[in-house]
DNA sequence: CCGTCCCATGTAAACGTTTTCACGACGTCG
DNA sequence: CGACGTCGTGAAAACGTTTACATGGGACGG
């Protein structure tokens, strides 16, 4: 049916192991020989086969991905810096999305079973102990933005909880006294992080915390949508709202316009995340800058350090927390009377597409 | 090192093939063996390798995906398309990108032989010919927005074509005489096609085509941003901006609001792909619903349908093109004037997020 | 009571690589 | 001139499954 290595040894007149060797260069062939198999395996268009490959080395050269969801351009750009730094090393990806509960995510880990060196696993829905039960031993993990856990998996997280707290605190120096935040899906962790940034930035400016401005969303566009009705519809609405993610900032953009609300003159809006399409919002967004795509970088990066040393580093830290700072652009309302001194505009639609300056922590926030 | 299955055949007192035929209820097993196989299976937390299960039936259980980037909605979208309908079938996702010439691809497709039962790819920057030549024979292959092929594979592609020319007689109905368009990259089939489908729609309006409102895009927001000021910069600028895809079309309001030009008063915008984000855009954006997702799905399934028979579906067609039209939101100022009876403007933010309706072809434009 | 069939299970051969080991041939050094 | 590496190569054993084939024991019909 396929084409194998026999039929090339076949052809060629000599043994697989020799093809093999040629393939690999693996071992020292004649250049006769040599160049003899290369022609046999190009006329018959072989290459080998992955999955044999794979059993036959232990190593199966791909790393696996396991996300909740792939909508939206938040996982863009993580599995864009996850593929980045995978195909440096020359892996490919197996991706499974869609997996929110436990049971869908152990399915997924045992499929992946044999075919990926390791695995990147984003399950901010489920809780510590039900995740560790279902992760696989042996195989280099690294949880994003999931909770702590004690398995032998590496967490690697965004500082939410921070990002939160400065973003809240750059809004109560603008001026702001009613800050209405949109909040994340329940049980997710992030979005509990963010929310409860939110809490103690309100609480350490002395400001009444008020539930009916902590409104729950689900980090969608609609979800945001439907938080800034919600919101609006209040007595006294706020003067800014604070969007636990961009997507939901977006929906907020939107219905405020619908309202025929003014951002930022009669309204702040802020989000977090910093995907791509921020600064390129009507009016550019403000939010907290977490550096996505760096942050899927660093997770193959760290599977990748774990498979290149064969036992699991123990003295390495078995978590990391990436810094996330302020970015303020136009959406806040507080762009023009802050000191423009600090990053000069220019060239924004010029950036690099993979911004790693928030691989290192920036003191404070920063303007684009 | 791993649990295999003969350790688990081991400790449950019975051989492998029975351990094999209770994991795959692949036969009828005595149910107290049964019983005690899995009991020891759970113990051991044995799951198979995929490698070898691969190697053994004559299947992954995988589809790959080649893509030329993952930069943006668009692709998001469209690996959430196709990952949604792997799943339904069992099969998970082998994603590899950042390939852009045949060679790149040519070592894509090498490395997923053996490991994937089918592929989609997705090479708008690539000669056929060339393209031909890389792609594997014996495997299922669905190309994506790219030439037709004289191999044995399927393309799939978007009515580009028809689109653009749809988009821009809708400009010219709504009585702009100066277009511009914001082109994608050179060399790439999908923004050929649609600088093609604007050339033949200014043209039989009648209008002067004029090489000067035709600018070099990139598909980026950044490229939008460029071409809008270059078309402002022209001694008479355009009053309608038809930029290639979406991307560009959200860096063009950016560059108009930046100039201080009101949207779509002052000037009129519209893009083409109907990425997620475009409806929620300030002002919402008119644009051309390719739907993205369901093209995704579309490919998955007609790599699983030629899957599920054994030979290559002769009988079917080589080629499928999927309608392209016209969504009329508030940036082409078209709205207010349109009739407004043909779809109420309602629960946009509730729409569902995977938008089966552009599956069929919808006479005419819709509005949203 | 014996032949036949079916059910549960074991044995072993795939699947297509890589890799270890062995083995000649050849050159070098003592 | 013999002992000893080195180099090029082949044979065969992994790797961990699935599955065709074989086998033994019980049930059942004659």
């Amino acid at each position: 049916m396929h084409v194998t290595i026999r039929d090339v040894a076949r052809l060629a007149g000599v043994s697989v192991a020799t093809v093999s060797r040629v393939l690999n260069a693996s071992a020292p062939v004649r250049e006769t020989t040599r160049e003899r198999v290369l022609d046999v395996a190009r006329d018959l268009r072989f290459s080998p086969n992955g999955a044999a490959r794979s059993l036959s080395r232990q190593r199966a050269g791909a790393l696996g991905v396991i996300l909740p969801d792939i909508y939206g351009e938040f996982f863009s750009e993580l599995l864009r810096g996850i593929d980045q730094e995978a195909q440096r090393a020359n892996h490919s990806l197996l991706v499974s999305s869609s997996h929110h509960d436990c049971r869908g995510i152990g399915a997924a880990v045992r499929a992946m079973r044999g075919r990926v060196d390791g695995l990147m696993v984003m399950a901010p829905d489920v809780s510590a102990p039900l995740l560790a039960d279902v992760l696989p031993r042996g195989v280099p993990t690294v949880l994003l933005n999931g909770p702590a856990i004690d398995g032998d998996a590496f967490v690697l997280t965004v500082d939410n909880y921070g990002g939160a707290v400065a973003m809240t605190r750059h809004l109560v120096a603008t001026g702001h006294v009613r800050i209405g935040f949109i909040a994340g899906a329940e049980r997710n962790h992030d979005a509990s992080e963010r929310q409860r940034g939110y809490r103690e930035g309100v609480r350490e400016a002395g400001l009444a915390y008020d539930a009916a401005y902590d409104v729950r969303g689900d980090f969608s566009e609609a979800g945001g949508w439907r938080g800034t009705r919600a919101l609006l519809a209040l007595p006294s609405p706020p003067s800014a709202i604070f969007a636990a993610n961009d997507a939901m900032a977006v929906g907020a953009l939107s219905a405020l316009r619908e309202a025929g609300i003014v951002v930022p003159t009669e309204m702040a809006v802020v989000g977090f995340d910093d995907i791509p399409v921020a600064q390129f919002l009507n009016p550019p967004l403000t939010t907290v800058r977490v550096g996505i795509a760096a942050l899927g970088e660093r997770a193959a990066a760290l599977v990748l350090a774990a498979l290149a040393e064969r036992s699991p580093p123990d003295h390495a830290p078995r978590r990391d927390v990436l810094p996330a700072v302020v970015v303020v652009r136009d959406s806040c309302g507080a762009s023009a009377g802050a000191p423009s001194h600090l990053t000069p505009r220019s060239g924004h639609p010029e950036r690099s597409r993979l911004d790693r300056s928030s691989w290192s922590s920036t003191p404070g926030g920063i303007r684009i």
